[in-house]
DNA sequence: GGCCAGGACACCA
DNA sequence: TGGTGTCATGGC
């Protein structure tokens, strides 16, 4: 871990995230519901092939705890087909909603008034929910203050030089909550304007040989270069 | 036709 | 505790 990084390096990576689209304005759902489905879809898989699975859902009316409660996980998985390991996530689906059943009633919202880190640990103990999962549903779903970390942060922030890149999952999200607010607005856009620089960025430029976003923070002197 | 994408888990040493 | 195999579709 580069334990120098500081506050304000962090700070002002998320500034030059932001100046170049503004807000993200993202949210990956239509509904809180629809964004949990959407965090256990989204596992090692493209968003794309997730809203396909999602608006599936939606055309069949399925897209709410009753109907989706009712469904066998046999019945399930098919529609979840263009999401892929979908016989998996289709038993990881069924596993979120007994545990929202059981422990919400099936409203998602009424997450929102957990001790966030009692939320957290419930939700690792649900199959198929793990570290980034459980952010993602904590933050997006439950306006709990949990940074989520993803494939873009490890990949971003190591290529900056301010992580080593081979930080456990735990170091990685302590890194970013130890150095900014514990605030949710900020969690939520940090996490977005990463994803959208992944999406496009990232991807058009695999080795990040001319990323604007790391020449931009070469000029200002933040990051390190990589020994 | 191969590679990769916003993981998680079971299994094994 | 850490490494490895498995789950699978769709876009480029």
């Amino acid at each position: 871990m580069e334990a120098s990084a500081s506050a304000r390096e962090l700070a002002d990576v998320y500034a030059l995230l932001r100046r170049k689209r503004g807000p993200a304005g993202w949210w990956p759902g239509e509904t809180p519901f629809e964004v949990c489905l959407g965090a256990i879809l989204v596992q090692n898989t493209s968003w794309t092939n997730v809203e396909k699975a999602l608006a599936t859902l939606r055309e069949r009316g399925l897209l709410s705890f009753g109907a989706l409660e009712r469904l066998p996980a046999s019945r399930l998985a098919p529609l979840l087909r263009s999401s892929g390991y979908f016989n998996v996530k289709a038993r990881r689906v069924k596993a979120f909603l007994a545990f929202l059943g059981r422990e919400f009633g099936g409203h998602v919202e009424r997450m929102a008034g957990e001790e966030p880190q009692a939320l957290r640990a419930k939700l690792l103990a649900v199959n198929g929910i793990g570290p980034e999962t459980a952010d993602s549903i904590l933050l997006y779903a439950a306006s709990q203050p949990s940074f989520v970390v993803d494939a873009y942060t490890r990949r971003i922030f190591s290529r900056l030089g301010l992580l080593r890149g081979d930080e456990s999952y735990d170091q990685m999200r302590s890194f970013f909550m130890d150095r900014l607010p514990r605030d949710v607005a900020l969690y939520n856009d940090y996490h977005a304007q990463i994803v959208l620089l992944g999406k496009d960025t990232c991807r058009a430029l695999p080795r990040c040989a001319d990323c604007p976003l790391l020449r931009r923070c070469r000029r200002r002197g933040l990051g390190r270069r990589r020994s």
